[in-house]
DNA sequence: GTGCTTGTTGGCCA
DNA sequence: GTGGCCAACAAGCA
């Protein structure tokens, strides 16, 4: 489920019943593949009795600091999520980390096993969160950057090249279609053929999309919704995507649903056409 | 049973 | 070496 907004609102959720909190406990599933080659005994040792510092988000991925110089990376995968439960919380059976603090219980669920679970001791973040891409609401995200990457990536779908995490952090399924469908451009254009002024609408509206998502699913400031996509307007594509019979919301034509690089792609035919 | 699913990776091939 | 494609990972849901 979970591309950028979604990421943001599940790390708000822990900041901000968890900042300043001490962790008593730990609890890990053992035999969870999401510690890949991690030794989950050591994460439990290393983080209990340590206190939550801070949190940041970039990307798809999250990033929590612990006093000491202890950083818990998370990556939800495909079905992970982060929840909150009271204090006294039973680990259900893909609870794969449960975090008990002097308040609230942390956890971290994810029947698939498709996300990760990183620890890293040190004074600094750790290299693999320092390598991920700068933002697409960074100064560093120019056209000329993505105009260049288009060109590189020539023969592949747009489609695919948007979810490329190298140049367009964050964006997953759903944003990659909510963007090309905003910027009117056929999912299966192919990256190098773009003209320079849809390489420019295509800029603009994952920026736009990305500012979208983040207030619309994640909340301003320190609002957070109650749940996710509870607030996403009817003039997304967002909410048509999957209905029997969708229509798009900007031309009421039928939208159309096929997998293109290997994802489901819905699009509107009627706005976005091939040459 | 069948056929999906908002992600990532490694192996194969041109 | 580079880039594109796709199966695999795993569990739940309709």
């Amino acid at each position: 489920m979970p591309e950028l907004a979604e990421v943001e609102f599940f790390r708000k959720r822990w900041q901000q019943v968890a900042a300043g909190k001490t962790i008593r406990g730990v609890l890990v599933h053992q035999q969870a593949k999401v510690f890949r080659g991690m030794e989950p005994a050591v994460l439990s040792k290393s983080l209990t009795g340590t206190r939550f510092v801070s949190s940041a988000a970039s990307a798809k991925q999250m990033l929590f600091r612990f006093s000491g110089g202890a950083w818990l990376g998370v990556h939800l995968g495909m079905s992970g999520e982060l929840r909150v439960e009271a204090s006294g919380y039973s680990p259900q059976k893909h609870d794969h980390l449960v975090l008990a603090t002097s308040g609230p219980v942390l956890v971290f669920t994810d029947p698939r096993m498709f996300g990760r679970i990183a620890f890293h001791a040190g004074p600094a973040a750790p290299a693999w969160w320092t390598r991920i891409a700068p933002p697409i609401l960074s100064p560093a995200f120019t056209t000329g950057a993505v105009a260049a990457f288009l060109q590189r990536r020539g023969r592949a779908p747009i489609k695919a090249v948007l979810l490329m995490q190298e140049r367009f952090p964050g964006i997953g399924n759903w944003m990659a279609d909510e963007v090309l469908w905003r910027a009117a451009i056929h999912p299966k254009r192919l990256a190098g053929s773009l003209q320079p002024a849809e390489v420019r609408r295509l800029w603009r509206e994952c920026r736009h999309v990305c500012r979208l998502a983040l207030d619309t699913i994640a909340g301003r400031g320190r609002h957070l919704p109650p749940d996710l996509n509870v607030h996403i307007p009817d003039s997304w594509l967002f909410n048509h995507r999957w209905e029997q019979v969708g229509l798009c919301p900007k031309t009421k034509k039928p939208l159309q649903r096929e997998e293109i690089g290997g994802r489901t792609t819905c699009w509107s035919p009627a706005r976005q056409k091939l040459p």
